[in-house]
DNA sequence: CAATAAAAAATGAACGTTCATTCATTTTTT
DNA sequence: AAAAAATGAATGAACGTTCATTTTTTATTG
């Protein structure tokens, strides 16, 4: 455990993530997070409703952390160039960070663990994205592809990035980056 | 069921792979891939040591088919970005032909299931690639990012639409699909 | 070729373990 | 003293794996 805990209700949280991300859903008793997580079996249940509960509850709120995080520092009076930097900086920050939360999420978007009502509750905090690249397709700088096909091309890279810094292979320098985010912005633009 | 098979082995790695794919390693017990699969319980355990082994052989199996399918048609006489738009083209096919495969692969890749020594064995097949990329950053017509950039930059946006060929949200027209492809040609060289 | 024996493959009920969840009891807070 | 929170041993279901038994295949012999 890395971080102080305001209360169970935290404290279960923050150890599921922990444990969840290591050792993965099947390998990770409720006995197990209550011995981590300093509390008894039973006090996880006064909390969340059973084990499913605990987890489409932690995709949740790291899904808006996620989201929120991803605006940080955003000001749209700014050139869109600037912007666009921000936000994809914000998220490849994100996840560089949160190492744990990102490989939940990753491993866990699609799984069957997640229910189809999580998912869509959580696409709801995705929802400033898809504006934000619908806001940046109007301005006619941006080539005229599909905005899944844009989003590929933006996104993907990222992931590839963030997991290659989860098995610690690569960092890239603050330099190599930048070239990094010019080329990516470069591929989307006309 | 989809597929013919040849005998007990194949038709337990075939259903693991159906089952798996949909509901997930824990929620698929023995019993029911043994019932799916038309053999016994006890039959599994002629073929593989036990789940873990199973699932081991299971992604070891189609991580060669699909470094195998990578290079298909592929042909070192041909112009550089003929054979990149070929092998980029090869990988994304794969994923979209093979769903269950590629959720497979994704989803397990860094899980706690697959064992070091799998991931480090399934790398061997990945060399080929890993190879041809090394081949192009000599052509000094691709850009001198680290090797691990450029990968993040191509094979990241394959990830994402097959992705979304998996959640069905977005088809691409071949157009379409080629503009991408030109789009990450032409981010990666100079 | 048929008959028989030996070997290999397949079966599925039974076993032991693990684990999510419950709830009677205790501790803490109001 | 009443209510709320927390505890952790107990419960029952689910599951991976085993193994005694049956079925199928292969080899041997007359």
């Amino acid at each position: 455990m890395n971080t102080k805990v305001k209360d169970k209700h935290e404290a279960i949280l923050q150890t599921t993530l922990d444990l969840i991300s290591e050792r993965g859903f099947h390998n990770t008793p409720m006995s197990l997070i209550a011995k981590e997580a300093k509390v008894a079996a039973g006090t996880i249940y006064r909390y969340f409703k059973n084990k499913e509960d605990l987890i489409n509850k932690l995709f949740l709120e790291w899904k808006r952390r996620m989201d929120e995080a991803t605006f940080e520092g955003y000001d749209k009076t700014l050139p869109m160039k600037i912007q666009f930097q921000l936000v994809w900086k914000n998220v490849l920050n994100f996840y560089i960070q949160n190492p744990r939360a990102f490989k939940f999420i990753e491993q866990y978007y699609y799984s069957p663990f997640i229910s189809e009502e999580t998912r869509s509750e959580s696409a709801k905090f995705h929802n400033p994205i898809t504006q934000f690249f619908e806001e940046f397709q109007k301005t006619n700088i941006i080539k005229p592809l599909p905005i899944d096909a844009l989003f590929a091309l933006v996104h993907g890279p990222i992931v590839s990035l963030a997991q290659f810094n989860l098995q610690s292979k690569t960092v890239l320098s603050e330099k190599e980056l930048n070239e990094v985010i010019e080329t990516v912005w470069e591929a989307i633009t006309i």
